[in-house]
DNA sequence: ACCTGAACACCGTTCAAGT
DNA sequence: ACCTGAACACCGTTCAAGT
């Protein structure tokens, strides 16, 4: 609401870059990612499609804008609940980061394929891997290690792994043929074996299972354990 | 050459889907992943586009064929090696197998992308699993632990980590402002840091330095090592 | 300063038609 | 059985033009 002169018409704020990026967020959360196109998003702004490029390079400036939010959002959540930090302890730092890190994906799962295919070496994700890395070596790690440890988290760093196996709706047994499964424990023994005594121990979820957050946490765990043993022998 | 009659025109031997999903292979590899429309690709067949849809249902069809085929290539060359599979000793077999697949990624660069953003279930890659998990619990894994080790692993299994930071051409200190560099002192210690000490041990290479192969080893064994000590554990 | 319309070159895909 | 031409709905983007 804010009026000009006398006229009824009412005067729109100006366009920015912020306002875009944003959009962009919104959108892709709402409709997916394939869903941000220049027309969409200039649609959901109230303004035609051409005007988005007096903002903004093109297209890839706006997924570079969008990344940079996401990585904002992670940072707000780490200052918001800014845990003393208890220096020593670089494993339960390093875990907290990473995991609110997750808490910002879950919320934006669209985000983890938007950063993957961006090189972007914006600040704000360079500020992110100096807080990792600042912890690590207040931890005790030499750079060496630090550097390389920063490779093997890799995506996890940011709470992320891209999983082979779709959640895939239903790959579940409940139509698969009984012929299929014959043929499978003939060629997939291990596959079966591994079906079956999943299905006995928790006899409802047959296929379904996995539970993400849960195995994403086992193979963090496996890394920073990992990582804990190399910091002692060096 | 096969001629039909005595005419001269020389008869193409008709498509079909091998000869499609190759040459989506080929393209891939020559001009980039993004060079694959189905123009492109009609072209280098030497046919109109449109009738690459009398023999695939679309490009997502034949997205999927192209990662069979990429799959396929690392089950041939675990035959074309088929060593001794040393059965006690399971680390070095994962470690075999997975090596050999990423050689073969290493050949298609574009392929982990196209295999990350499909969910692609096909009876090849399951049977790629199916090897994994075979020679996991032929090594004392329980089921239970082999799943877990599955998730850890991720792309990994298959011979890639999507590294965040690109080897972006030369991001090299050369063209570093003087300014800059003061501006990181500060607000980026221990990358500073970092940068330092590696600029002192490997004088040369200054920033570009990062070498995938071993990057991706380390991961790998902290990984594996990891696993070797719940195995024992369990 | 900020926004728009018309146009261009490119997608994937359909459908009726050719041999 | 195998391939094609014309056409459609959608992209991102340019450029000259409007207020």
């Amino acid at each position: 609401m804010t009026p000009k002169s006398g006229s009824g018409t009412r005067v729109r704020t100006p366009l920015n870059k912020e306002r875009v990026f944003n959009g962009a967020v919104a959108l892709a959360d709402e409709r997916g990612i394939e869903a941000v196109t220049m027309r969409n998003l200039a649609e959901e702004l109230g303004v035609e499609a051409m005007s988005l490029y007096y903002h903004v390079a093109n297209k890839e400036a706006i997924l570079d804008g969008v990344v940079v939010a996401v990585i904002r959002e992670i940072a707000e959540e780490l200052d918001g609940a800014a845990t003393s930090e208890d220096a020593s302890n670089w494993k339960t730092a390093i875990r907290h980061r990473i995991l609110t890190a997750r808490t910002v994906m879950l919320r934006h799962p669209w985000a983890p394929g938007v950063i993957e295919d961006r090189t972007s070496m914006s600040p704000e994700i360079i500020l992110y891997f100096e807080g990792l890395l600042g912890t690590m070596i207040d931890g005790g790690f030499s750079y060496d290690l630090a550097h390389h440890a920063m490779h093997a988290l890799g995506s996890r760093a940011l709470g992320f792994t891209q999983e082979l196996f779709a959640p895939d709706s239903e790959t579940a047994s409940d139509d698969m043929a009984e012929e299929m499964l014959a043929q499978m424990a003939e060629q997939l023994p291990y596959m079966m074996g591994m079906m079956l005594e999943i299905a006995h121990d928790e006899p409802d979820s047959t296929l379904g299972w996995c539970d993400d957050d849960t195995e994403f946490d086992f193979g963090l765990d496996l890394i920073l354990d990992g990582l804990e043993h190399l910091v002692h022998d060096s």
